[in-house]
DNA sequence: CATGGCTGTACAAGGTTTGTCCAACCCTGA
DNA sequence: TCAGGGTTGGACAAACCTTGTACAGCCATG
């Protein structure tokens, strides 16, 4: 529960607005204090992100508290999971990329968490992988690669990324039941944030994620998806430099292994030959079908 | 048990802040001497760290002291060893560290969570890694070094530890002010753990952390105390592949910032030659050390 | 062009919250 | 006994939030 100025920081609209669309539109209802100060939950500043894009769209006010009262309907109505899985973001956010690619450039550790706070408060895992952290991994990707960003910029800004995918990845705790995914990353392989992302989502929907890291070797990816009797193995491909790795890792299992199911992820992705299925660039679609498809 | 002034001193929160706490939302209520001195236990530590933390975050105070309660109703339903009967940490707890250790040979990725979850619960950070951390980091290196425990499941093991260290890093929040330090670890050099339980507990002690995270080269170390304007740069040494790297990047820092602090740290800190000073191997006083001396 | 509604922003006057401080007094251990 | 530390309750200023009103820029309409 935020205050007011709280709010504004994270949503990126003045509090004097913010009080001004409450007034005119009702597009929130923030709880109040005893004392009277608002409060604004997640779901309200959810609502006032999306509002504000639409504004920045072009959209008038009016129009557009109407438009997020509408879609709060359709979710609150016809989708009793909410908040699991709300529709991606509306509308794209460029500039909270180049935000955190600018923080990353500085090192700046505070203007890193600020841009990962509003980032993840934008709504659930699956919204934001693919609105945000997918498009900012790729940027800084990029960045990375034109020297923009310095070796210890994508040091420090993976790091903040990491820590906040690993407390998603723990809220969303273990299943009891459901198909055993393994996944992970190849030999020689380090970039793990899409790896995380995807193991986090596959653990929402219902999977039992044996989630194994970075330069894992194909021998032990055999000893993992056999102790941990998985279904399915998904191998990330984040970069050129591990596509011969995941090669070999996937033929390594589909030899032991005949009925496993292997995925390839990641951005080289297709560059991958042999055993082993492409998941695409989709991430949460794809985690979504590979889990759907084992459990059903 | 501590008294009011080491509560302070261990939680960052100054006293007359922690009275006015107790006093206006009864976010903690410590035993009382005959006398009536507060006493506070490890739990109360606890909540108040993460009432400071949220505070840190941007959450009024009384809207962090009802989150406050609210997860300890949680944690005090859940799990029935919870709550005060639970015994702080003692010196060592070994069967804890064996528990975690067979965990990881089996890649079970439950019963890691579970003795992660009691182990994280036993008391603060610091405490948690004097008596688990460091001694299961030991256990584990052996355990890889002699075969018993695969590849996959250090790698499941270490990637379930950063996890909750990145939870407690997050947790700890940024100060305002403070000594800038930087922490991480020399190029080549992966086993990042200790380095950032270092990180956290100096956040914990009013440092502003810039975490760098593993395989760093010695110039980019350089650029980032630059950049941060650190008065310290700590480098973890936590295996013997390491102390080259570890000796390049001091020495290049001493050339390019010769007024500045360099902490060496890590299992294999004496092996590395140069400048720079050894920070011992308690990791806890080592941090508090550095962090108040450049404070005071 | 003038009108008028919409919208974001600014300001004033007053209430709330919170960290800090103080006075007066009590407890602990060498 | 004494120095250092702890206790309570009250008080205070700074920061923050509240409501109501006002106003300028913008755009569509008459």
């Amino acid at each position: 529960m935020y205050t007011i100025k709280r709010a504004a920081e994270i949503t990126g609209v003045p509090v004097a607005t913010l009080r001004a669309w409450e007034r005119r539109y009702a597009v929130v209802r923030p709880e109040r204090t005893s004392g009277g100060y608002r409060l604004y939950d997640d779901r309200a500043l959810a609502d006032l992100v999306t509002m504000n894009a639409l504004v920045e769209q072009g959209w008038t006010a009016s129009q557009a508290a109407d438009e997020v009262a509408r879609r709060r309907m359709i979710t609150d109505d016809t989708d009793p999971n909410a908040g699991l899985h709300r529709p991606p973001l509306p509308v794209a956010e460029p500039e909270l990329v180049d935000e955190f690619i600018e923080a990353a450039k500085a090192l700046d550790p505070a203007a890193l968490a600020q841009t990962l706070d509003v980032a993840f408060s934008r709504g659930s895992i699956e919204s934001v992988t693919t609105g945000w952290l997918l498009p900012t991994l790729a940027a800084l990707g990029d960045a990375w690669v034109h020297g923009t960003v310095s070796i210890a910029g994508e040091h420090l800004a993976s790091h903040a990324i990491l820590r906040r995918l690993s407390t998603a990845y723990e809220a969303a705790g273990t299943p009891r039941t459901g198909p055993h995914i393994v996944v992970g990353l190849p030999e020689g392989s380090h970039h793990e944030l899409g790896a995380l992302a995807f193991a986090t989502i596959a653990r929402r929907e219902g999977a039992v994620v044996l989630y194994l890291g970075a330069n894992l070797p194909p021998q032990e990816w055999v000893t993992a998806v056999q102790l941990h009797e998985a279904e399915a193995a998904v191998i990330a491909v984040p970069s050129k430099g591990d596509v011969d790795a995941a090669s070999r890792t996937a033929r390594a299992l589909a030899a032991a292994q005949p009925g496993l199911v292997i995925g390839i992820g990641g951005f080289e992705q297709e560059a991958v030959t042999g055993p082993g299925r492409k998941l695409g660039h989709d991430l949460v679609a794809a985690a979504h079908g590979l889990v759907d498809e084992l459990a059903g």
